[in-house]
DNA sequence: CGACGTTTGTGACGCGATTCACAAGCGAGG
DNA sequence: CCTCGCTTGTGAATCGCGTCACAAACGTCG
């Protein structure tokens, strides 16, 4: 029962709190300021607070926030306290790594699944699963109770794998496919593209040389007065 | 020379757009209205328009947008133009996917030398190219004219890497470690953090959850009435 | 050459998120 | 029990972005 509705850009920074949190607790603090915690996450302190106010009163004025209860709600919050296991459709060079990347699993996520189409990788053995034949997916959804889809495929396969995964009940989708994916109002898609990232830092790159051209030639015009 | 500053939202689009292009250019279309372009990106077609039109007016009134002409244009505001070599440090799993990664290279940038601090690593050879000492990584940033640093390291060494390309001259970083990293207010940093999107993901099913058994918990009260 | 259908470019508006600033509330210490 | 310093929680102000709606501009066709 939510205190209030959480704005999307909040739910995005909880995982970080979450985190920081986790690293205190390790540490064994057991209290937190909203300072201390801004630090750890790269934010200001007011964002924290606002974000921790939509969760609920759970700070304690003049002292801050007690770690272990901040951590058991954000937990709750995000949903994390039960486990979704996931199907992860194309084992490339990224899925395999994906596949077996500790990161998921010691955050909770487990993946389930594998699927492919290329006859050439059913069978293979990746992370201690066995990579199925995508026809096999929505069986699978349906026997192993999967509920995230995640598409490493070529960008061309992209959509139809989304389709599929949608017709199998899946309702949350993290796509690292460069190809955008059309799926109905009801389903989730985050979508991670490495290329994109590069990109968006080349735009600033760019500018930057942009600007210490045109310093440049600016100081040269008022040097030649 | 940009016609207006470009809003941060606009240019995290424009690789959309210019991967629409491309698709478009290849299939041999030489015109686009905003409108077909806004379905092949996602987006709707006034976010389309506006957000073109802070590059300046490339499109023609009762016609669209010229293909070839608005490529360039995305291109060179990217600052594609010009290559960016990349050195990638953390060569474990992820990190070697990565290496391998074809959509890095398909999209124009290239993976220009691989680090790592593990003994048992360095050495090896990951996509063709050989996994060198951490150390040289401030020579190699200076002789190989690496300009951006991606980090794959386990999250407790991201922020001396990060630190660690800083020093190098290094201005922009792809995080892919979970672990906040704080620099300079003049290198840009990205971060992809992938268990954070399936946190995401995970609490709209937590909601969809709740939101379905708060409406059946209604539903029997109306019933039992 | 003028009327018409089409599509862009952009001013105006509204909404969500960030930041600011401070009152309210807490614990400690005398 | 009262005062003081500290930290939270939150209205209010601000900012950036998305959406709407329409005038301006273009090609076409008669």
């Amino acid at each position: 029962m939510p205190h209030r509705p959480i704005p999307e850009a909040t739910v995005a920074r909880l995982p970080i709190y979450l985190r920081a949190l986790l690293d205190l607790a390790e540490q064994g603090d057991s209290n937190v300021s909203s300072e201390d915690l801004a630090r750890m996450a790269g934010v200001n302190a007011a964002k924290v607070r606002k974000d921790l106010s939509y969760l609920g009163s759970y700070g304690t004025r003049g002292v801050g926030y007690d770690v272990e209860y901040l951590l058991y709600q954000i937990t709750r919050e995000l949903g994390l306290t039960q486990d979704w296991p996931a199907a992860l459709i194309g084992a490339g060079n990224l899925g395999r790594a994906l596949a077996s990347y500790k990161g998921f699993s010691e955050r909770g996520f487990r993946i389930a699944a594998l699927f492919d189409v290329d006859e050439g990788v059913i069978g293979d053995t990746v992370g201690g699963l066995i990579v199925r034949h995508l026809d096999d997916l929505k069986e699978c959804v349906i026997d192993e109770g999967i509920t995230i889809g995640i598409i490493t495929t070529p960008p061309a396969a992209a959509q139809e794998v989304a389709e599929r995964l949608v017709d199998a009940g899946v309702k949350s989708i993290l796509n690292f496919a460069p190809a955008v994916v059309n799926v109905p109002p009801d389903v989730q898609v985050r979508k991670v593209d490495l290329s994109i990232e590069l990109q968006i830092l080349s735009f600033h790159m760019q500018r930057m040389q942009a600007i210490a051209t045109a310093r440049e030639a600016n100081r040269r015009l008022s040097g030649g007065r």
